[in-house]
RNA sequence: GGAGAGAUGGCCGAGUGGUCGAAGGCGCACGCCUGCUAAGCGUGUAUACGACCUUAAAGUUGUAUCGAGGGUCCAAAUCCCUCUCUCUCCGCCA
């Protein structure tokens, strides 16, 4: 069934002008038109204009960025018609219950009724009538409306894809090898710590087991991180479950869109859980939080499953993408005015793990083009991996505004008395243990093919220091 | 997996077809009263979506909501079906 809050919070952003991105894919070559033709010094009505004229679509022009307005009829003309309908049937059923208190009055004092009776039957046929036109109309505004992305903070670099994704800031200084590194694929077979043709054997392609020190060194990763954002940073710890059902997926984001993604489980209709991210939040569906409360914070660890039917290249090898893997993850759920004061919070705690385990990496502030689906402002954290001679994703790290918090109705009073409002939740990996192990491997390996265990992770590791070939 | 019991407002708890958005109690809010660490009295006390009104707040009004969905009926908290969850017992199991 529609929500009718859900309805009401995304009207009044469509209605504010706050629309879609995704505009660049469908329009590249308006984008194009736009770059060659028009300089900042054009005023938004002009360029407004223009892009009214080149196509048939609608666009709306705010700060030169370009954004499309196209869901916009459609949804006042189906709320138009939804409350027209609305008023009908109300107002048939207004009658009725009046009418009913006369029928039980009559029936009390031995009146006849049959005309009555028979003038009620008529009426009821209306409203069953009219009562699968409203739910049809509902379930298109609903259907358009679950397929809205959210809306781009202003902060976000503006951009078609990745390739306007902005540096923040560096950290550390990639290593300088007397050597050739080897890829971390490479030196975990070597070194009989990574498994990949027998996890291919016993379930498929894109697992992994890890044996000996690697077993024992992600577990140390987990370990540590979940120690450092629980006993520094503030976090509570949660362990949920890794299976949720279809509401879950639906209130963080994940459903219906990306259906494809997921691993479903039977016979229940479960999915087994891409990220922590979707049980977590979940946590506080349809509740009500206190002022006293927040911000909540949580840091879980859990494995995490993905289909994602797509890939390419050199991540086919190794651990970077895998079907299963396994992730600590940050999330919270804070005041509107405070989410992204806890955003940049948020990302320095996952970032801290990094500068612990002294891992050189860069925060890159992903742009409108690059941002998930779900996400208002996205920092990706990327650590250097000497395989690629490059900056890999390991932790992303998202301010949802209120798009969760209205889908999976998580809100807060400011006072016992006040209208409730909705919270706005964050969330972040702290990081992605996998990607964390293939750094550790890569960065602190040695010429004679050893790898360094870094310093902190020596007590997780029993007081190891070296892995080496047994 | 099998058998049974249950799900009502912030909480407890009545209510087996019509005047029930729902008795009563607790809690909470406001007011009154009272000279004593308190009690009493009164009033109010859900949410959502419409309509009207308003600069806004408020207000007026309609509809829906008694675990969820569907059905019977002129009319459902109440009858029927399906599902979910909780509790008790049995089975199975780490």
């Amino acid at each position: 069934m529609l929500d009718p809050k859900l309805i009401k919070s995304d009207i009044d952003r469509i209605k504010k002008g706050l629309i879609a991105r995704g505009v660049f894919e469908v329009t590249e070559a308006l984008t194009t038109a736009y770059k060659s033709k028009f300089t900042d010094k054009q005023s938004d009505d002009e360029i407004k204009t223009f892009f009214k004229t080149t196509e048939g679509r609608k666009f709306a022009i705010e700060n030169h960025t370009l954004v499309t307005i196209a869901p916009i009829d459609e949804f006042l003309k189906l709320d138009d018609e939804r409350r027209l309908v609305i008023k009908e049937v109300e107002d048939l059923k207004c009658l009725q219950n009046k009418t009913n208190a006369e029928i039980a009055k009559a029936k009390k004092d031995g009146t006849d009724v049959s005309a009555k009776l028979d003038e009620m039957k008529e009426i009821a046929l209306r409203v069953r009538n009219l009562d699968p036109k409203l739910s049809e109309i509902e379930e298109k505004i609903k259907n358009v409306m679950l397929f809205v992305p959210n809306i781009c903070h202003e902060t976000a670099p503006v951009g078609a894809d990745e390739s306007a994704n902005a540096e923040i800031r560096k950290w550390g200084e990639p290593r300088k090898f007397d050597f050739t590194p080897l890829a971390h694929g490479d030196l975990g077979v070597k070194l009989g710590i990574l498994d990949f043709d027998r996890a291919a054997k016993i379930t498929g392609t894109r697992f992994t087991i890890l044996k000996g020190d690697a077993a024992r060194l992600e577990r140390a990763l987990i370990s540590f991180m979940i120690d450092v954002h629980t006993n520094e940073n503030g976090y509570t710890e949660v362990l949920p479950p890794f299976m949720v059902n279809r509401d879950s997926m639906q209130g963080t984001g994940q459903l219906p869109k990306f259906e494809e993604d997921l691993f479903k489980v039977r016979p229940m209709d479960y999915y087994l859980i891409p990220t922590a991210e979707v049980p977590v939040t979940n946590i506080h569906r349809d509740e009500m939080l206190t002022m006293e409360e927040l911000p909540v914070k949580y840091v879980a660890f859990t494995p995490c499953f993905r289909a994602e039917a797509g890939s390419y290249g050199k991540d086919m090898k190794g651990l970077i993408r895998q079907h299963q893997f396994n992730k600590v993850e940050l999330v919270k759920f804070t005041l509107p005015e405070k989410s992204y004061e806890e955003h940049e919070k948020l990302v320095a705690d996952a970032e801290k793990i990094l500068q612990l385990l002294k891992l050189p990496y860069r925060v890159m502030a992903l742009s409108t083009g690059d941002i998930g689906f779900s996400a208002a402002k996205c920092y990706d954290i990327e650590v250097w991996l000497p395989s690629y001679n490059m900056y890999r994703e390991i932790s992303s790290c998202s301010n949802f505004e209120d798009f969760q918090a209205r889908r999976a109705n998580i809100r807060f009073r400011r006072n016992p008395k006040a209208k409730p409002e909705f919270v706005h939740t964050l969330n972040g990996s702290g990081l992605a243990i996998g990607r964390t192990l293939v750094a550790v491997i890569e960065n602190y390996q040695q010429a004679d093919g050893t790898i360094t265990i870094p310093e902190v992770l020596v007590p997780y590791m029993g007081g190891i220091k070296t892995i080496k070939s047994k």
